[in-house]
DNA sequence: CTCTAAGCGAGACGGTACGTCCGGTCTTCTA
DNA sequence: TAGAAGACCGGACGTACCGTCTCGCTTAGAG
C-alpha cells in the first residue's frame, strides 16, 4: 500500500452536472453542434475539469448517455409459458422505450460517439447491448430446457437480429422511412426457432 | 435568347477528385478527423469548390460514400429454388463485402454524417438500405408467387432484420464482440416464414 | 518575374482596426492586462487574421505604438545660434510630450513589448530612439561646426544621457519619485561640452 | 495572553526556494514567460505558499530581483580628491556590474514588473535606484562642500542622468545598438558641474 | 499531552486567454 | 462564369496559468 489519495478529490457534483448537460444538450441540439464547450457553460464548470476527466467529446457523451440510462433496467421478458406472447409484449415495451425522442436522441448520440472509437464503441456493445441479449438470452433458454425450441437454434443470431433492427430503428427514426415492425419480427423469430 | 449556362461549365475532374479525395481520407482518418480544408488540400481543389456543389462535409461525405458503392451492384440473391440456399449464398458474398475495412469505413462515415440529418439519413436509406430492401423482396415474391411461404408472412419485417443485422454487424466492426452470423440468421428467418 | 500575388489582398482596414484598438486598449488597462482577445473583440475581427500578421501581442503592441506615434515628428532643436536656449525649449517641448499620460502609456507599454525580445527592442530603439537621436545629433553638429564645442566632446555620451533621462522619466511616471528634471539637466550637458 | 504568532510559523526555507527559482527563471526565460505554477515547481513548492507570501507574479519577481541584488553593496565613489577619475572609477565597476547577462536580465524582468505597477514601480524605484542616487550625492556632496562644484549645479539632474543611462544600457542590451558609455559622460558631467 | 491554529505539498476548481484549426463566405487574379 | 488561392469573421479546440479552495499532514504555542 502506497500514498493516500493526495489533494482535493474530484468534485462527483462536477461529474453529475457535466453528464447531465451533455445528455441534455445532446437531446436538445444533437452530437454535431455538441460542443466541449456548451457542456462546460451549461454545467457551470470549467472546460479543464471535462479534460481531466475525459479526453473527448465522444467520451463524455459515452458516459453521459451510459448514466443516463443506468437507472432503466434491462427487464428480461416474462415467463407465461407463451413465448410468442411474452417477447410481443417484451417489444411493445421497449420499442415504446426507444420511440421516446430523449431516448433515441441518446442512442443516436452514442452512435456517433462510438463511429470513430474502439473504446466507446466497446463501451456501447457492453453497456447497452449486453444487457438486452442478456436479458433476451435468460428467457430463451428457459424455453429451451422445455425443450420447446429446435435443438440446432441459433439463438445468438436470434438476438442479433432483435438488437439489430432495434438499433436500425432508432437509426432511421430520423426518416420518413416506415419503421420496422418489432412485433411483425418476434413472429418470424419465434416461428423460426420453434420446434416442430 | 439566352438561357443556355454561361460561363465556364464546371469540371467533372473537380468532382471526382473530391469524391476520391474525401473516401480516401474517411478511411484512413475516421469521419471526426476529416475536414472539408482536408479534402480541398488533397483534391488539390479550393474550398470554395466544394461547397459550390455541396452545402457540408456531411453532404459531400454522403455522396463520396455513396459514389464508391455505386460500382457495387446490389444483385437480388440467385433463385435456384431453394430459397435457404439462396439467401446463404447471398448474405455470404455480401457479409464478405462488409467485412472488407474500406467498406465498413465508408458505411460507418456515412452513418455518422446521417446521425444528425434528416437529409443524410434519407440519402443513405434511400440509396444504401433501398436497393437491398429491393432485391431480396425480388427473390421473396418470387417465392411467395409459388406459394411456399405463409400468406401471412410479414416479408417487410424479415428485410428489416437482414438489414438491421448487417448494419449493427458493421458498426460494432471496431469492437471485440462476436460478429452477429448472418448464415444463422437466414437459418431462422427462412424457418419462420415457411410454410408448413 | 514570377507569380503575382494570389488570393485575396490583405484588408489593411483591419490592419488599422487593430493597431487602433491596441493603443486604445494599451491606454486603458495597460500592458499586463492586454489581450490580443481584447484587441480582437474591440477590433471587430477574427484573432487569426491578427496572427496572420504579428506573432505575439508583444509585436502587435510595438507595432501599434510606433504607428501612433509615427504622426509625431521629432523636429530637431531650433538653431538661434544659443545652444542652451534651444535645447530648454526643445526640452521643454518633448517634456510636454512625454507627460501626457496617453504617450507614456504607450511607451511604458513598448518597454514591455520589449524588455523580452530582441526583435521589439530593435524596433524600439530603431523607430523611437534614433530620430531623436538624429534630431539633436543635427544640432549638435551645427554647433561643432562653428567651434563652439570641445573638440573631443563625446556627442554620442551626450544624447544617450538625455534618451536614457526622458526614457527613465517615463518609466518612474507611474511613481511618486520627483521627475528627472530635463531643463537642468541640459544645462549641465551644455556647460559640460561647451568650449571653453 | 494570546498575542503572539500560534501555529506553524513560516518556513524561511520555503522563502529562500521561492526567491531563488524566480531568479533562475527570470534569467531563463524572461519575465512574459515565467509563471508562478513554474515557480512554484521549480521551487518544490505549493502556488499556495508562494500566493501566502505576494499577490501577484510581478511582485515575487520584484522581491527576487531586489533579494538577489542585495547582497551587492552600492559603495558611493571613492574620494582621491579627483572627482573626474573616482566617478569613472566606480562607471567602469558599476558598468561591468551591469553588463552581466543575469544582472540585465533580472533589471529587464524587474522593470517589466514595474511598467503596469505603481507599487512595484516605487519598490524599484525606492530599492534600486535610490541607494545608486545616496551613494553618488554622498560623493558630490563631499566635492561641493570643497566649493569645487558651481554653485547653483543641479546634482539631482546629474544624478538622474547616470540613473537613466545606466537604466537606457540594460534595457538596449538586447539590442545591437552600441551601449551608451558611461565613461564618456561621466567626463561630461564632470565639466558640466565644475567650478570654472 | 492534548487542543487549536497556522503552514505545508498536492491537486481540483471556475475562469480567462492562449495559439490553432476549421466552417462557411468573400475577394482577387487567371483561364 | 469556374477555379485556385487565400484572407475574412466566427466558434470551438485542447492547453496553460490565474488565484482560490479543499484534502491530509506537519509543526508549533496555549491550555
Amino acid at each position: 500500500m502506497t500514498d493516500a489519495r493526495r489533494g482535493r478529490p474530484r468534485s462527483d457534483q462536477a461529474d453529475r452536472a457535466i453528464l447531465g448537460a451533455a445528455a441534455d444538450l445532446l437531446t436538445s441540439v444533437g452530437y454535431e453542434r455538441l460542443s466541449v464547450e456548451g457542456i462546460a457553460a451549461r454545467a457551470g464548470v470549467a472546460k479543464q475539469t471535462i479534460y481531466r476527466r475525459w479526453p473527448s467529446k465522444a467520451a463524455v457523451v459515452a458516459e453521459a448517455v451510459l448514466a443516463a440510462q443506468s437507472g432503466v433496467a434491462i427487464a428480461p421478458p416474462a415467463d407465461t409459458g407463451d413465448l410468442r406472447a411474452d417477447l410481443q409484449e417484451w417489444a411493445l415495451q421497449y420499442g415504446l422505450w426507444l420511440a421516446d425522442p430523449v431516448v433515441s436522441a441518446m442512442i443516436r448520440g452514442l452512435v456517433a460517439a462510438a463511429v470513430d472509437s474502439q473504446t466507446n464503441a466497446t463501451r456501447l456493445y457492453d453497456h447497452l447491448a449486453d444487457p438486452i441479449r442478456t436479458a433476451i438470452l435468460s428467457r430463451l433458454t428457459q424455453e429451451a430446457e422445455r425443450g420447446t425450441l429446435r435443438k440446432n437454434a441459433d439463438l445468438d443470431a436470434l438476438i442479433d437480429a432483435i438488437l439489430g433492427t432495434m438499433l436500425y430503428r432508432v437509426l432511421s427514426s430520423l426518416t420518413d422511412a416506415p419503421k420496422p415492425d418489432l412485433g411483425g419480427l418476434m413472429n418470424i423469430l419465434v416461428d423460426g426457432v420453434r420446434a416442430q
